[in-house]
DNA sequence: CACGATATCTGACTAAAGTCAGATAATGCT
DNA sequence: AGCATTATCTGACTTTAGTCAGATATCGTG
């Protein structure tokens, strides 16, 4: 009854019963499930059919029939897309949207009850993050983004968290050399994050500067994301982008506080280095060749 | 993205589209979802088909056409129940337990896969852990047990831990004085054991004494199910064993290492008395009147 | 502009799940 | 013994989901 095994499965058919209860609220809009479900994918921004028909599963006839109930309904209209006649794209009406926000409040108050009726909030929301992205790791997005996006900010501002909970002497973001977001955009740069599902999970920066090389700045990993080797695949695709802007060397320093980053950059092909910058914080410094 | 309500609906997204994949490859036995649910309650151990019924929440006539599919692969039998001939029972034949097994496998491999692909094997399992007793919290069953049953023993091995850990100076079962086990039986005393699911999460003893009251012992509830307000059904089922038993005065002793012990104490009618034993562990003393 | 590829739709199916009104048989209670 | 109750089964449905072979329209490329 204790092995690992019977408490994955157990977690399982907890779970098996939870979702069950959840698809039967939403059967309550009159509505079957296939309906309902392309209703919310279209309410959460996907308007390409081929996109949702994708995400959800679904055979191309099917998808056709669901989209055409909708219509019939009143709730969604669809259009061919602009630039590619074949293709539809399809959006909320009026009353769509008004049903759409309908299931959106069950969700929301089917998630806040559970939180309500539970003492341990934040023990179980990182719990929660934790399986989250232990279950969708292989749909863990990389993508560029602009350094002052929402996802990035986001980031960044946990990573200064972390920052000065680990480091004894705490961190201040403005003593550090903070990176001009424009070194971090293209064509100077770049920054990664990474998503699961709609959570950034994770970041990195590539800064652009004049002195031969690039630096590598704010790799973070969110605690719940960490064993996934998503602090490789962000270097191995801020490497890609070094190619790509056609920057051969790389640096990078980072703080002995910081052990599973001085292993992740030791075993992937990093030299240790002098210290080649003032800035208070840092007291390791490496340095990677990368070959186009 | 980061509020509370995301993080849970995210946490859904992801173990909805899981519990599919597992929903799916159960389907690679060629028998339908239906049949293959009602397969495995009966291979773990529902043999009344009522109960099934209930349990899978199915119409009386599907459930007869499911059982009468199982019947004709040769995978069950079905008799008429010893003590009312109008209920049945149903059993696994040799056919059915293998096909049964072969389900059981299914399920582990997946539950193994889903460990060895992570790293961070105990933080997902207590991760699991909690939030499958938060799930299950108003399924948790409080039954009186043996004390030497392995449920029992397994809360008690955890509990002895926990104090080990949680005590300066450690905690040695033998210096303390153990229960006889006799004590916390009928018609003495009584052990109650919270199972969650088939996990034991929480036991509380009454043990009976000669001195005109019975003491309240190994009051533990696991971490992962701290929060739901198990201490209190421990103890208000530990009260009417005791009222059941025409014992009307309760005694315990705790330590104020146990702060959450103490306030649950204090908080549901206990008022501390002084030092009544000469256990070592111990440095705070409550007693309880009960009226029947 | 011809032609293969692509995106969606329609029609004609099947399978699975679920519903519901009786039928049948056993039981508990008076 | 009579009768309401309970547990299960059967027959006759409907709904939902899913499959598959074409039909239709558009696109990209030579």
């Amino acid at each position: 009854m204790l092995d690992p095994v019977s408490r994955v499965r157990r977690f399982n058919r907890a779970v098996t019963s939870a979702v069950g209860a959840l698809d039967t609220s939403f059967l309550g809009r009159g509505r079957p499930l296939g309906a309902a479900r392309v209703l919310n994918a279209i309410g959460h921004g996907r308007s390409e059919i081929g996109e949702i028909r994708d995400y959800l599963g679904l055979d191309s006839g099917l998808m056709s029939r669901l989209l055409r109930s909708l219509e019939d309904e009143g709730l969604i209209e669809t259009h061919a897309h602009e630039d590619d006649a074949r293709r539809r794209v399809a959006s909320l009406t009026r009353a769509g949207k008004r049903e759409f926000a309908a299931y959106e409040d069950l969700s929301n108050s089917q998630a806040e009850g559970f939180l309500a009726r539970n003492s341990q909030r934040e023990a179980l929301l990182a719990a929660m993050d934790l399986i989250a992205s232990a279950l969708t790791r292989d749909r863990i997005a990389l993508t560029a983004m602009d350094p002052r996006s929402d996802e990035a900010r986001y980031c960044l501002a946990e990573y200064y968290a972390e920052l000065g909970r680990r480091f004894k002497q705490g961190f201040d973001v403005s003593l550090s050399r903070d990176p001009d977001a424009k070194d971090m955009r293209r064509p100077r740069g770049s920054f990664i994050v990474a998503v699961s599902d709609t959570l950034p999970i994770g970041c990195v920066g590539l800064k652009g500067t004049d002195h031969g090389y690039a630096e590598i700045k704010r790799l973070w990993v969110a605690p719940s994301a960490r064993g996934l080797g998503l602090g490789k695949r962000l270097m191995d695709a801020t490497e890609d982008a070094a190619r790509t802007l056609g920057i051969s060397l790389l640096r990078l320093d980072t703080n002995s506080a910081l052990p599973e980053a001085g292993r992740l950059y030791r075993t992937t092909g990093w030299r240790e280095i002098p210290r080649f910058n003032d800035d208070p914080y840092p007291d390791l410094f490496f340095e990677k060749q990368i070959r186009s």
